[in-house]
RNA sequence: GCUGGAAUCGUCUAGUGGCAAUGACAAGAGACUGUAAAUCUCUCGGCUUCGGCCUUCGUAGGUUCGAGUCCUACUUCCAGCA
């Protein structure tokens, strides 16, 4: 079981430590969206130094490329992108039902390959052997989203991906049981009487390699709540996945944060609160990090802060701006004069404003590095101000003015 | 100097007599929430009571119901020949 401790809780609202075989995760926290095993336009090193504890990886976009048995071979998802800190992997559920041509039946999903029109196949089993094939820490239910706002189609998606879950548990032991996937060649932290360790601690500050490669039996399963807008169906799928041997919960299924506080009191006041909460998707909004953890979610993860950063939309205390308007041609402040990220420390609006004009790729590194931090950062002083009982005064200081005008 | 060719909205560019006039870039703005996203959308001569009105295709004339498109002259540029 994955060990999750609490460390302090106000309500719902929490603050704890995830440990994984990779190292703790300091929650509430925001992990790096990698969906191809690496946060665009950023390098490990820069997402390290950034503050960035955990990063998410997307099972769909890493069967196609490079194939989950080629991630195996190289060691598992931390020493294949040099990451070698905690990990999750998307159950690959959420981006094939996406696509165009999906066809969705009881087995599971039919769909083309985006890249080369390949027939493929996704199942629970399918998805549970590439997400231990990958080798993450922590692996997502192959869940099913339901195709409109529809209360049928919400009813339909939830209870289809209430079956799944069964079959995604029972591959899930399966495989830890069996020992289906090995990883031979490689030693585990554990195997050899050292200390897993997080991150960031080598001799390089890239912390250690062979030695960090992941064991095949830690590894861990969320279940995925579904129920959408409707609360009572949530109530129903928290319920569901609360009773099944899961090792935490990702809730998924939410767009917006506009009802997300009842929905996530509902859920979250039924899930047993000694296991681990991820709000799949959300944290483009500073108010939906905020909302997540008051209503007792642990991790988020976001592909937001590096799209948008990339396509010149940055964050400040202030609200975004979109660093290409002509009215930071000569602005020669800091993006953001209380950050203490690589971009804002050494450079100004007007030069940030020159590189994305002249569509120079540093623009969007130390775009994505700034926007990451922002996220990072807010949610690591959440979990400060729940520690520190100062959240409601912390929420309030900081949306008010986030969100003024 | 002669002979050809060319001058279109910031730039390049389309344009058989019915055009406020093509496309690209630039410019201006917006969007983005488990990433088919270094992407996408809108605006881009002026005014507008949104029906239109006005001014535009080097300059000045002309032909024509109608000219960016045809004719004349001029100006500038390019190529070749002197």
């Amino acid at each position: 079981m994955l060990k999750f401790d609490l460390e302090k809780k106000n309500g719902l609202m929490r603050a704890g430590v995830i440990h994984t075989p990779h190292g703790d995760i300091k929650t509430p926290c925001f992990v790096g969206a990698a969906t191809r095993a690496t946060v665009k336009a950023l390098t490990m090193r820069q997402m390290r130094d950034l503050g960035s504890q955990a990063i998410l990886a997307n099972t769909y976009h890493l069967i196609l490329a490079p194939g989950a048995d080629l991630i195996k071979e190289a060691g598992g998802l931390a020493e294949f992108s040099s990451w070698h800190g905690p990990t999750f992997t998307d159950s690959g559920g959420f981006q094939i039902f996406s696509l165009p041509d999906v066809k969705i039946d009881e087995n599971g999903a039919k769909f083309k390959s985006h890249i080369n029109g390949d027939k493929l196949e996704m199942t629970p089993e399918s998805s549970m052997r590439a997400q231990w094939a990958i080798g993450a820490d922590i692996h997502m239910a192959f869940d099913q989203l339901a195709k409109s706002e529809n209360r049928q189609d919400m009813e339909d998606a939830m209870h289809r991906t209430h079956r799944w879950l069964d079959r995604c548990v029972a591959e899930h032991q399966r495989l830890r049981d069996d020992g289906d996937v090995s990883f031979e060649g490689f030693r585990s932290a554990a195997a050899r009487g050292e200390a897993p360790s997080a991150h960031g601690d080598g001799p390089d500050g890239r912390g250690p390699r062979k030695e960090c490669c992941h064991h095949h039996m830690e590894q861990y399963l969320y279940a995925v709540v579904q129920g959408g807008t409707f609360n009572d169906l949530r109530a129903e799928s928290a319920k569901y996945c609360a009773s099944k041997d899961v090792d935490g919960f990702g809730i998924g299924g939410v767009f917006v944060a506009d009802g997300m506080d009842e929905m996530l009191k509902t859920v979250n006041s039924i899930l047993p609160e000694e296991k681990p909460r991820h709000l799949l998707g959300m944290g483009q909004e500073p108010i939906d990090l905020f909302i997540g953890a008051e209503y007792g979610c642990d991790t988020f993860d976001c592909v937001a802060p590096t799209r948008m950063a990339r396509n010149g939309s940055l964050y400040t205390l202030d609200g975004r701006i979109n660093i290409k308007n002509a009215k930071f041609r000569n602005d020669f402040t800091p993006l953001m004069p209380e950050c203490d990220c690589e971009c804002c420390k050494n450079y100004n609006r007007a030069y940030l404003h020159h590189l994305f004009k002249t569509d120079e790729i540093t623009a969007k590194v130390l775009a994505s590095i700034h926007n990451e931090h922002f996220v990072v950062k807010t949610t690591d002083k959440i979990r400060e101000s729940i520690l520190g009982g100062t959240f409601a005064e912390y929420k309030k200081q900081f949306l008010s003015r986030y969100y003024k005008k």
